[in-house]
DNA sequence: AAATATACATAGATAAACGATGTATATTAA
DNA sequence: TTAATATACATCGTTTATCTATGTATATTT
């Protein structure tokens, strides 16, 4: 696991990108497949999840479906307009910001293309 | 200016590359280097900078050695053993933690060599 | 002479992610 | 069958890194 500083400034931008790769995902979905994804190096926690997600639903970012799934509930999220736009936004600046940290601390490293 | 969240975490790595790199500089200076490097783009404010120096020398990983500039004092840093050991760590866990959030956020992208 | 740059410092604010805890249903293992 | 674990949601308070604001003082440029 690393460290949960690193993670700081990219989770949202990390769950958002993973609905719109998937469409529509539902809170729990999104832990496991961080997970699974990153061979178990990065684990969104419920205690950061769901406060993040409930922070995009009311900046317009996302918005929710509940389904019924059995005898529970689930919430699917999906991005909304504005979602998809703040995701390009995001990614392009996050890769900018990588970019100028590797090159600080490792000039020789390739760069990175163009988020696109 | 990117996002301060985004330098959340890699703020101490930075200035340990640099002290690497230049093996000795003051406060100021690291700030103008950072600044100067990343095209204006990463700013250390010294309200950051200077707090992170203090707690990395009380952490043991770098040291100070205070010198009169004129009728000023500079404190100049370097690393210590345990220094130089911190920021191999510091980079491995940084390359691979950004290894994994490419690939999670764009699968396409190149992966980073390692970091050496 | 005034404005700006250099050079240090610290106290309090902000905000992101987390740990702990809680509730409840579903599934797997003992 | 029952105990343990996994699924699925939620929230409160803690932690901690960075920043804003503020302060002091010297050096340089306008």
């Amino acid at each position: 696991m690393y460290s949960k500083e690193l993670l700081k400034g990219t989770l949202s931008t990390i769950i958002l990108n993973l609905l719109k790769v998937n469409g529509e995902m539902y809170g729990y979905e999104i832990t496991q497949s961080v997970k699974l994804k990153s061979a178990g190096k990065i684990e969104i926690r419920e205690g950061s999840l769901y406060p993040a997600l409930h922070k995009m639903l009311a900046d317009g970012l996302i918005k929710a479906r509940e389904e019924q799934a059995g005898r529970r509930i689930r919430v699917y999220y999906s991005l909304t307009e504005s979602g998809i736009n703040s995701l390009e936004t995001r990614k392009e600046e996050l890769f900018g910001f990588l970019e100028t940290l590797i090159q600080i601390l490792n000039p020789s490293y390739p760069i990175l293309p163009d988020a696109r």
